[in-house]
DNA sequence: ATCGTTAAAAAGACTAAGTACTATTAAATG
DNA sequence: CATTTAATAGTACTTAGTCTTTTTAACGAT
């Protein structure tokens, strides 16, 4: 593993993704941004691509839409809300006989999966009603 | 629903998208392109999105990398190789209990959901005992 | 059949998420 | 403190996807 220097922009970026509710990279920016002008935007894609591929945070891939991130890097599923576009987790456990099922039906060795659900979150089926 | 006409180009890009495994919008495009040149790049792309939520076809999101497409709408899940890229269908009976559990644990009414799973295809096993 | 309406197409401009590049800065380590 | 080199700022670049304008053609109505 090569060598990464602790930083404080690395600070500041993921400090700024535990305060944040799944943000994109984007909304991670202006939250940084709005306190510490200096950081740049490069260094934001940058710093969280990296805590990626480390495994200290996930990176969320949803239909139709820019990357979101969540501080928890343990697998876990979320539901996005058709209305309003936030994500939630769920919690439920993580289906690990799952993948078994997959490698003895179509030969791939599998390694990971994810689950995204899609529905309307509770704030938005109250303000259906109204 | 609004009137919907039938035409040559929609013909020739779905065509194409049932003549390839899982095709980005781009290789569509270019299968498309390399017999019919007058078809354009916003055609394809416009087609593939209107099948798409006509319910005709599914888009597929996945994570790192361009939406892909199935000419297969029933739900179901699928597979992608972290090595070559390629995506298979998952002969895997469609979970739709899931979506009664989430509903539960987290209060959100839950339409659909798709599962992702990742690992190495046969062929690119065979390949890394090489 | 052909006419009129208008959805859809062609071509290319545009948008924006994400990456790459380069000169510079600043952590880590001895 | 000096050296090394990962990381940053700032900006250019890439490209999947959308939008805009003008033109074409599908299809219901005459």
């Amino acid at each position: 593993m090569i060598l990464q220097r602790q930083t404080k922009q690395k600070q500041i970026v993921l400090q700024a993704l535990t305060e944040l509710n799944h943000p994109t990279a984007t909304a991670v920016f202006n939250r940084v941004h709005s306190e510490h002008p200096t950081v740049s935007r490069a260094t934001v894609f940058r710093v969280l691509k990296q805590a990626d591929q480390n495994g200290s945070i996930l990176r969320l891939s949803f239909a139709r839409g820019e990357d979101r991130f969540d501080y928890n890097p343990t697998p876990h599923y979320h539901v996005r809300c058709n209305i309003c576009g936030c994500v939630s987790d769920v919690k439920m456990p993580y289906l690990t006989d799952l993948e078994q099922a997959v490698e003895d039906a179509c030969g791939y060795r599998v390694y990971s999966h994810d689950v995204e659900f899609k529905g309307v979150c509770p704030d938005c089926q109250a303000g259906e009603k109204a």
